[in-house]
DNA sequence: ACGCGGAGTGAGAGCGCTCCCACAATCTAT
DNA sequence: ATAGATTGTGGGAGCGCTCTCACTCCGCGT
């Protein structure tokens, strides 16, 4: 405890405005904060004041009254290998959720756990110190330590992705993972795919396993069954894309459904090393249509879905929450479209796969 | 202001603790604060109380006294598309300035300045309500309103780049961009490259400026004019990448030093399209080694730079400031490391370019 | 002429914490 | 035994704000 700060230049407080503007601490107050009842020649003379000296308010001292600081978190409580796995993602996430909270004057704050982390210091420092006012929780992992923290929390909370079933009292904003993959692999299936395997996402994650399901889905009733020996266990990165298309050649699959473009990339690679010619003999698809999955070769038929939309309509949704605005729905799924590139082969003259 | 809020349930206080522990509300804060004046039995009795109700320090009512709230800033001053052509760096350096913050438990604030944003209001919000102890300035464009207002500004500031000259004063993390480049060219001219063009990155940018002047300084001495028309303005981008290559092809380079990978991936984009071999006919080198930088074909040369530890001694740099912890030096340079790959040719059988 | 209500303002209290000083209890030196 | 230092603890003050209540001043109706 050997800090000599430099605390000794006291920052301007209400009460000093005041006495500059020959009014009471109260009146600046009133000014600050927009209350109406302040006679406009007050008001203006206290403005001026304000103005002139550059005084703010000190935030601590508000929000120890109000108990409010207009701030909200982020949490980050994946791996944070997988940050770097959805390059695109994450930052997309956050710039759509910043520019919300920006103009609606809110600040952010940025937590991301790490595995070394103690998860009851990280739950104490974002959740009970009366930090933030709600918090958004991104791409969680549903065997995060904080999870079982969260239940019985008294916080508003909203997630970027469907959270686990004991959490879902919560609100998110997500896409329809399953639907839009089971296009995808239908898509596959009316080009005469027949064969179709997949590499998954990070299983302990809710679009993976969304993902997963749309695949599933997607077979029903045409007769090709269920085959897990064609489902790979991946974690959204370009090396399980990569691991995961050995095996799959392996076992002889016209067409690899990878859970994002990422991995699809990785797909991309290893065929290529292997001499499979993209999509003739194996078509692949992708998922996210980041920038890369146009410059890739063959370019990626992906799922393009709104990621910067999905982290603001999050932050709205918190902010909302926080300030009392009813909502009719606190679960919002957001649309996504179909991006056919080469890669799936839809641009091959007639039925020729295989 | 029509919030019902939940404020009905008043947080426990230090009194409370000291009230069920049976000694004063200052001794619970000696024990929070590891004060060694405690006895050890009454220590052990608040500790056990503090575990059973789960107390946590209202973290406002100490900043209000303390003018201090555990709590840095990071700022993202940039045009925020700029975030987006460089998808890896980013993440990558919140990462390690997230990791070190994390680890001597304060907790990080986000702001990404929006071209919409007024300038002054953020400025407010962040630097003068006193939210936070000290700030991490990212990717300073020169040219970002927040400079003149940061010039004398009584709060701790550390940057990842050189910040311009009237902010020197403050502390900094970078690498030696110019040496860096300068090897880059060095190495091209050394394989026989005689015409090699340039694609800047945005520069407003540190980084930008000193990879140029590096480019510049490898020409002297060896005979080659410094040629300006050889010279494109780019941003980063993978487009401006792009567009660069097709006007340096145009002016019969040899080789395509790009400002950093993504702009690189953009060369090789046009390179292939117009049917250039890379690096037979044109080399091309970037900068970063980002992952995609290994797979693209062919793979880039580039140089590697610490873009963690980038951050996190960023972020080291200004906690020792805060606490007052002294440095011999407030500017550091980090280590970078030529990266030969396929795309510059070292690999070609003897000098056979053109 | 009187009281009355509304508009505008000021002052007190208190949010939960730290810091400082006062004090009691114990321990040491003479 | 008594003064002095030492250890541990409690209470007051105050950080800068908001909130509530009380007050003054005015114009109004009767």
């Amino acid at each position: 405890m050997s800090h000599k700060f430099l605390n000794d230049k006291r920052a301007l407080s209400l009460e000093d405005i005041g006495a500059r503007a020959g009014v009471s601490r109260s009146t600046v107050s009133r000014v600050v904060n927009n209350d109406p009842k302040v006679s406009s020649a007050t008001r203006a003379k206290v403005l001026q004041v304000i103005e002139e000296i550059g005084y703010t308010p000190n935030l601590a001292a508000r929000a120890l009254v109000t108990k409010r600081t207009q701030v909200i978190g982020v949490l980050i409580p994946q791996r944070l290998s997988t940050i770097f796995n959805e390059p695109y993602y994450f930052p997309a996430l956050l710039h759509g959720i910043a520019s919300v909270v920006n103009a609606r004057d809110y600040s952010t704050m940025l937590w991301v756990e790490e595995d070394k982390d103690d998860p009851r210091r990280l739950y104490e420092r974002i959740i009970m110190n009366r930090l933030i006012d709600g918090l958004v929780i991104v791409s969680l992992s549903h065997k995060s330590a904080i999870i079982e923290k969260l239940a019985h929390v008294d916080l508003s909370i909203v997630f970027t992705e469907r959270p686990p079933r004991e959490l879902e009292r919560h609100a998110y904003v997500s896409i329809d993972n399953a639907d839009a993959f089971r296009q995808l692999v239908q898509h596959l299936l009316r080009l005469g795919r027949k064969r179709i395997g997949t590499v998954t996402g990070d299983m302990t994650n809710s679009d993976a396993i969304e993902r997963l399901a749309g695949y599933r889905s997607a077979l029903d009733g045409t007769g090709i069954p269920y085959d897990p020996s064609l489902v790979i266990d991946g974690d959204f990165s370009r090396q399980s894309g990569y691991h995961a298309a050995h095996t799959l050649v392996t076992r002889g699959v016209d067409a690899i459904v990878a859970a994002n473009d990422q991995a699809a990339l990785g797909v991309l690679d290893a065929l290529s090393e292997l001499g499979r010619c993209v999509p003739d003999e194996i078509a692949v698809t992708g998922f996210d249509d980041l920038p890369a999955a146009a410059h890739s070769s063959p370019a990626l038929t992906t799922v393009r879905q709104p990621v910067l939309e999905r982290g603001a309509r999050a932050a709205q949704l918190l902010l909302d929450l926080i300030e009392g605005v009813e909502h009719n729905t606190r679960h919002v799924l957001l649309p996504t479209e179909l991006v056919v590139r080469m890669s799936c082969g839809a641009h091959l003259p007639s039925g020729t796969a295989r």
